[in-house]
DNA sequence: ACTCCAATCCAC
DNA sequence: TGGATTGGAGTG
């Protein structure tokens, strides 16, 4: 019987062209899905790599062409339903979730030899856990040999021994003779996790994330692929590590913006997560001091089950915070970043050889340069986003696309000669704390420190070892190493963190708090921490300061209700960009009106509300214009179907050809 | 997205 | 009249 391969393509981001294309196969030819293939494609036979999705016997009504070579087997079963689920979830093509589930040196069939270091195994001296650590044990451990998949949350405290709980978990899964994978928001922000699994799994452990060169890349994966690592630890993309009998899937500080992928494929990873514990009826265990409000919901419904470490490692407590109301400090005519609170705590701290963090979540010096005369701040010349000034290179930068460029002389829209310098970065913040302290020993951490490789952990690690007194940055000082000698944590101000135009800024916030007041009294000293803000009556700091979790749930539960967000429904954003804003804008409009026309033609009834097209708040970066449709919907099959048709039909419109479209499925709702 | 192909434009 | 450019269609 004649046999039919069904081949995906590399179409761009052409939706209406990303079908399977049927290709014979020949006689003798042994061809079976999951296979990369070559075959004569477009009006030229030009050759190219695919991948059988599908075999088929029934013969297709176009003309069909012979696979030219069938290059091995590369997608394995699940791989292969994890690119239909991809491509049906986050609206990307078939090739799109290809890339996504092969890292590329498989993709381009390159094969390579495998060396690997030895890492050395530690003698397993018994770890002990805590009464409460071993509960939350006890409840997971029986579900890592069953058959059912299932989601437990677990909600720790700063510094109450997650690790601890992941060591013995993943010791049992091991153990059990099955695999498991443990993700992190960022690899080099936790070199001592890294290190303890490495010490302790040794040979067993691979390392995934996007610093690694290609040919690490491959020999992790290959390492996962046939077994001879039984742990994988990386980033978002380690959630597609190809390791055969999942027992256990641990996110930690699930919620962190990292694990959302914000290019096709646009997934979230815990979706990810979820589908493939579902298909290895393995465990998922996202953890968090601040589960998103999402999880938290799901876990009081019961659809997860809710794990708790209330205590903190040697039950120390956690720093007590008080709140410096800003607006007194003005109306006392302390005009400066600092609160005398502030001030005095760090002088204090000084004095008594304790080491102190300052939270600032701005990079650069001013990050405002508005012109005197009419009031304009400086833009970048590629994006619609004001310029940051800084002093390590006086230079304007750009944070969105990177461009720098001189002071200018005059203003660009007025020609004004005068500018005001505005805004206070963590450059301004190290310059104004060795003035005020001048013997101080200052450690900046920022992204402007730390993009050499292994600054972070070499940094953090000079931290710890008491080399420096102060510790300022942005918001990666949440994460990172234990610092014993830590007994007092600063927040500079976060209000403006609040109004960033995205529902989920609040529980950001409140969880970023969260995690630097837990950087503090760590080792034998109680810590206290400062929260400095112009709004103290606002919940989120009402309740961050308190360390009240369980409050601040009840309130933005509420909100979430009663201006209907997620968990009460989903937010699929509709984005567009395009070179010309005329064109983008237009692309967008006559989209917009192809949708309402794909709607008006189902026949279910779809629980929607548009809001848009409209220009995205940053309305331009790197010379994009951008435009968006935000759509409150339910995402469920009907409505995955519509926004598929929608791309498929839009993509069609010459208007829309000229611009770029995509659809994001509980992304982020921010510029 | 990419490539092909036909229609159109334009210098000579 | 041909060579370059542009718009539209098709990819099995």
């Amino acid at each position: 019987m004649e046999q039919f391969a069904a081949v995906a393509m590399d179409v761009g981001s052409a939706y209406s062209a990303d079908v399977l294309y049927h290709y014979r196969i020949p006689d003798g030819t042994s061809c079976t899905a999951g296979d990369m293939v070559l075959v004569p494609f477009g009006k030229a036979n030009r050759q190219k790599s695919g991948f059988v999705m599908e075999i088929t016997s029934q013969k297709p009504d176009f003309n069909i062409k012979d696979i030219l070579e069938v290059q091995g087997s590369v997608l394995n079963p699940e791989q292969l339903s994890l690119v239909f689920w991809l491509r049906e979830n986050t609206f990307c093509t078939y090739y799109d979730a290809v890339r996504a589930v092969l890292p590329s040196a498989v993709m381009r069939n390159r094969t390579s030899r495998i060396r690997r270091k030895a890492l050395p195994v530690q003698n397993q001296e018994i770890l002990i856990l805590s009464d409460e650590q071993q509960k939350v044990y006890d409840a997971v451990a029986p579900h890592l040999e069953t058959d059912k998949p299932e989601c437990f949350l677990l909600r720790g405290v700063t510094g109450s021994g997650k690790t601890s709980v992941f060591e013995a978990l993943i010791a049992r899964t091991l153990q059990l003779g099955k695999t498991a994978i443990l993700l992190l928001p960022e690899i080099g922000l936790t070199p001592q996790m890294i290190q303890r699994f490495s010490a302790r799994f040794g040979d067993a452990v691979a390392l995934m994330h996007s610093r690694l060169s290609d040919g690490e890349r491959r020999q992790a994966y290959e390492r996962a692929r046939n077994g001879s690592a039984r742990l994988v630890i990386g980033t978002r993309s380690a959630v597609f590590a190809p390791l055969p009998d999942i027992g256990l899937i641990i996110m930690d500080e699930e919620g962190e913006q990292s694990y959302k992928s914000e290019s096709a494929p646009r997934y979230d990873t815990i979706e990810v997560a979820k589908q493939r514990c579902r298909y290895h009826h393995a465990v998922l265990l996202p953890a968090s001091a601040t589960p998103t409000i999402e999880s938290y919901y799901y876990a009081k419904q019961g659809i997860y089950h809710l794990l708790e470490l209330r205590q903190r490692y040697l039950n120390m407590p956690l720093p007590e915070v008080t709140v410096a109301d800003m607006r007194i400090e003005r109306q006392n005519q302390n005009m400066s970043e600092f609160s005398w609170a502030l001030q005095q705590a760090i002088a204090e701290n000084l004095e008594n050889h304790e080491q102190t963090i300052l939270l600032l979540n701005r990079r650069g010096y001013h990050t405002v340069i508005s012109c005197c005369v009419c009031n304009k701040p400086v833009q970048c010349q590629h994006c619609s986003v004001p310029m940051t000034w800084h002093n390590t290179d006086k230079l304007l930068h750009c944070h969105y696309c990177g461009y720098t460029q001189p002071f200018p002389e005059t203003c660009p829209s007025c020609n004004g000669k005068k500018f005001r310098k505005m805004g206070f970065g963590t450059q301004r913040l190290e310059d104004e704390l060795s003035a005020r302290f001048p013997k101080a020993r200052i450690l900046r951490m920022d992204a402007d420190t730390t993009a050499r490789k292994h600054a972070y952990e070499e940094n953090f690690e000079a931290f710890r070892k008491g080399e420096y007194d102060i510790m300022l940055g942005t918001q990666m000082i949440g994460k990172g190493l234990d610092f014993p000698n830590v007994t007092l944590v600063g927040v500079m101000s976060v209000d403006k963190a609040l109004f960033s135009g995205d529902f989920r800024s609040y529980e950001r916030t409140f969880s970023l708090i969260t995690q630097v007041v837990g950087r503090g009294g760590r080792g034998g000293t109680a810590g206290k921490a400062i929260l400095q803000t112009f709004m103290p009556e606002h919940y989120v700091f009402r309740l961050a300061s308190k360390q009240d979790y369980e409050t601040f749930f009840r309130e933005e539960i509420a909100i979430r209700k009663a201006l209907l967000y997620p968990p009460f429904c989903d937010i699929c954003i509709i984005g567009f960009t395009g070179d010309r804003q005329d064109e983008t804008a237009d692309g967008a409009q006559k989209f917009f009106a192809c949708m309402m026309q794909v709607k008006s033609r189902i026949a279910e009834k779809m629980p929607v509300r548009f809001l848009g097209p409209v220009p995205c708040i940053y309305g331009k970066i790197n010379n994009k214009y951008r435009y968006r449709i935000i759509i409150k919907c339910k995402n469920n099959a009907v409505f995955r179907q519509f926004i598929r048709d929608s791309l498929e039909q839009g993509a069609k419109l010459k208007e829309v050809a000229k611009i770029h479209v995509y659809a994001d499925m509980n992304g982020s709702v921010g510029i």
